[in-house]
DNA sequence: CGCTGATTTGGAAGCGCTTCCAATCGGATG
DNA sequence: CATCCGATTGGAAGCGCTTCCAAATCAGCG
C-alpha cells in the first residue's frame, strides 16, 4: 500500500556517505564537518527520512521515553483534573527536550500493581518515570525503578528522602496556612475530610491544620476529622455526619477540591448557605473549584509546574553533563486563593 | 547496575531448543508439539523472561500499539472528563485483547496539527489510531492514517461516511430528544450555547434542537443561539446575554456539560434560582454534570463504552479473521439523564 | 520395510540503527 | 619533502527478534 518508509541507508546513499556518518548527524554526534553534516541534513530532507525509533533503541541509542503514571481512584471517578494538569505540564517540557511522554493511569487497588509498573517500565525500557501519589509513596516502588537505571522523580511524596528525585511543595506548612486563614476569619470550630491515609502528603497537609488549632490554644474537639477518599461522594456523604452534632464546625476542610465540592454539594442539598451557614476550604486549586457555587477558597498547589519539573529532572539526568547527580529534591510554593466559599462564622 | 535481562537466546538455550521455536511459541505459532511448548513455556517463568517489544516490532512481527488523539481546547482547561472516560472505555479493552493503548493529547489550534499526528503516528509505527473530536471529522487526517495501513476509528464524527470507521452516537436525534423533554415541560423560548463549528456532531445536536421547536410550530425566533467554545468560561461568559432580552428564554440548552456548568454558574451568581427561574441541560453526562448544584439534566452518551468499542474494532482488524474487512459504523444509543437543572418555565 | 507427504524443528538472514575500530585525509612540523 | 598526529570517514559487528527455508522427524500406506 504505502511506499517503504526511507531508511538510513536510503539517506546514505543519496547523499553519498557511509551510513556511520549519517547516524553521526543524526545524533549530533562529535567529528563531523560541516559539509558532510549540509549533504546529509539535505537528503534527509529530499526523502522525508524519520529515525525508526525501535531501531535506534534495539541498537543501544539514547532512550527517551518517560512513563508517567497516575493512579485512577475507582473507575469511574479519575481524579482528572488533577491528572491533566500533570500531563499538560509534563508535556510542555518534553516536546521543548525531545522526550516522549507516555502516560499510563492504572487503578491503584490490586496487589500487583507494582509488579505491573514495573512490567511497564520494563516493556517500554524506557528511561524516566514521574510517579504520583499514591505511587510516590511506595519506597519499594520507587527502588525497584532506581535499580533498574530509570530515573525516577516522585510527586509529592511523604517522604521526599528514599530513593528517586521528588517534586513537592511542603504540605504541612500549607495545612497550616490554611488553617490559620480560618481562624482568622473567627472560625473556632472545625471539621476535616481526610483523604487516603495512604497518601502521606495528604497526611501532612491534616497535620498541619491540627498544629495550627493547637498553637491557637484550641483543645483537641475543636477538630473533628472524619476519613474520606478524596472523592466527590465522600465530601456529599461525609459532611452531613460532621455538621449534626449539637455544636457543630463552622468551618470544614477538605483535603482536596474534589471532596469539597461534595461537601458543597450537600450543604446545598441540605440548604446550607455557603459560606453564611457554614465556610468550606481546601487544598489543590484544580479547575473543578472555580467551577461551582460558590468558588472555592482553596490552596494552590503548582500541579503542571511540579510536572514540569520532573519532566526538566529526567531530562538533565539523560543529557550529558547532570547524568549521575544526585536526586534533586524540589519545593515549589503554594497559595492560599481566596474565593467564595469561606466566610466569618454566623454563629 | 542490574543485571542484563534474559533475552531469547537464553530461553532457547534454557530449554534446549531453536531461537525459531520459542519464539514460535512466543507468539503462539502454530506448528509446534506441546513438549515443546511446555519446555519454552518453563524456561520463560524461571528466567523471568520479556518479549523486547523493540527488538519484536523491528523484526516485523505484529506491532500492537493503538494510538488515543485528543484535543485540548486550551491548555488551562482540558476536557478533561470526557477525555478520561475516553481512556478509561479504551483501556479496558486494550487490556483484553493484549494491546498498548497510548494517548496524546495536542492542543487543537496551529496548522500543523496534522503534521505532528502523522509524526507521532509514523513513530510509534503504530496498527491503530483512534481520533476524537474534533480530530475525527478532519477527513484528510483520517484518510493518510488509512492510507499508512493504521486502522482509523474516529470517535463521534460529523460524516461517519469518510475514512476510517466510525462510532457515535446519532447527534442530531440526542438534540431533537433534549429539545422534546424542554418542550414537554412546557418551555417555549430557548437559549443554545453552541460549541466550536468544526465539531460536527455537536452541530447536529444544534440542529435536532431546532427540528423539533420547527415541529412543534415555534417560530425562528423561539430560538437564540449564541457561538461558545464547549468551555467553562464560554458558559459564564454568553449565558448573561441570552437571557439580557425582554422576553427571555426559560430554558438553555448548552453544547456540552462544561458550558452548562460555566452556566449555571453565572445564573447562581446573577442570583438566578436554577431551575425556578431558569432551566438548564446539556450533552455528555460526563461526571461534572452530577457535582454541581442542582445536578444538571443531560444527554448521557456513552463515552466509555464509545472509545471500548474503538478498541474493540481496532484488535478485531488486527487479529485473523476480521483483518481487511470494511470499515464498521457502530451507533451507540443515549438516553436523556434527568436530574435537577430542569424544571416547568415560571413565566 | 521403504516411500510419500505432513508436521515439527533448526539455521540463517535481516529488520534499521549505533558504535567500535580501522582506514583515510589534511595539514603542521622537522 | 617525508613524517606524524588529530580530525573525519567508512566498514562491520551486533542489538533481540521474526520468518523464510531447508533439514529432520513422524505417520500412514502400499
Amino acid at each position: 500500500m504505502t511506499a517503504r518508509k526511507p531508511t538510513i541507508d536510503d539517506v546514505a546513499r543519496l547523499s553519498g556517505v557511509a551510513r556511520a556518518t549519517v547516524s553521526r548527524v543524526l545524533n549530533d554526534g562529535p567529528n563531523v564537518s560541516d559539509r558532510m553534516r549540509a549533504r546529509v541534513a539535505e537528503a534527509v530532507e529530499a526523502l522525508g527520512y524519520q529515525v525508526n525509533l525501535q531501531a535506534r533503541f534495539l541498537a543501544g541509542g539514547a532512550n527517551r521515553t518517560v512513563l508517567l503514571i497516575c493512579a485512577s481512584d475507582t473507575e469511574n471517578e479519575p481524579n482528572s483534573y488533577y491528572q491533566s494538569a500533570l500531563e499538560i505540564g509534563a508535556l510542555r517540557v518534553s516536546a521543548q527536550t525531545g522526550f516522549e511522554l507516555v502516560t499510563h493511569t492504572l487503578a491503584q487497588g490490586g496487589g500487583d500493581v507494582v509488579r505491573r509498573i514495573l512490567h511497564l517500565v520494563d516493556d517500554s525500557r524506557c528511561c524516566g518515570v514521574i510517579l504520583t501519589p499514591p505511587f510516590s509513596d511506595w519506597t519499594d516502588l520507587s527502588s525497584a525503578l532506581v535499580e533498574r537505571d530509570a530515573t525516577t522523580v516522585r510527586i509529592s511524596p511523604g517522604d521526599p528522602a528514599s530513593a528517586g528525585a521528588a517534586v513537592g511543595m511542603d504540605d504541612e506548612a500549607a495545612g497550616y496556612a490554611l488553617a490559620r486563614h480560618l481562624l482568622d476569619r473567627g472560625h473556632r470550630r472545625f471539621g476535616f475530610i481526610q483523604g487516603l491515609a495512604e497518601h502521606l502528603s495528604a497526611e501532612q497537609r491534616f497535620r498541619g491544620t491540627r498544629r495550627a488549632l493547637d498553637e491557637a490554644g484550641l483543645d483537641a474537639d475543636a477538630l473533628l476529622a472524619v476519613r474520606g477518599n478524596f472523592t466527590f461522594r465522600a465530601g456529599v456523604e461525609l459532611l452531613p455526619g460532621l455538621i449534626a452534632g449539637a455544636n457543630p464546625p463552622t468551618a470544614v476542610v477538605c483535603a482536596n477540591d474534589d471532596t469539597a465540592v461534595g461537601a458543597l454539594f450537600a450543604a446545598h442539598r441540605d440548604g446550607l448557605d455557603v459560606p453564611r451557614d457554614l465556610s468550606i476550604a481546601s487544598f489543590d486549586d484544580t479547575p473543578v473549584s472555580a467551577l461551582v457555587w460558590p468558588p472555592l477558597t482553596t490552596v494552590h498547589q503548582p500541579i503542571q509546574e511540579m510536572a514540569s519539573r520532573a519532566m526538566r529532572i529526567i531530562a538533565a539526568a539523560r543529557t550529558g553533563k547532570a547524568a549521575g547527580t544526585l536526586p534533586a529534591h524540589e519545593y515549589l510554593p503554594f497559595s492560599i486563593v481566596e474565593r467564595h466559599s469561606v466566610g466569618a462564622p454566623s454563629r
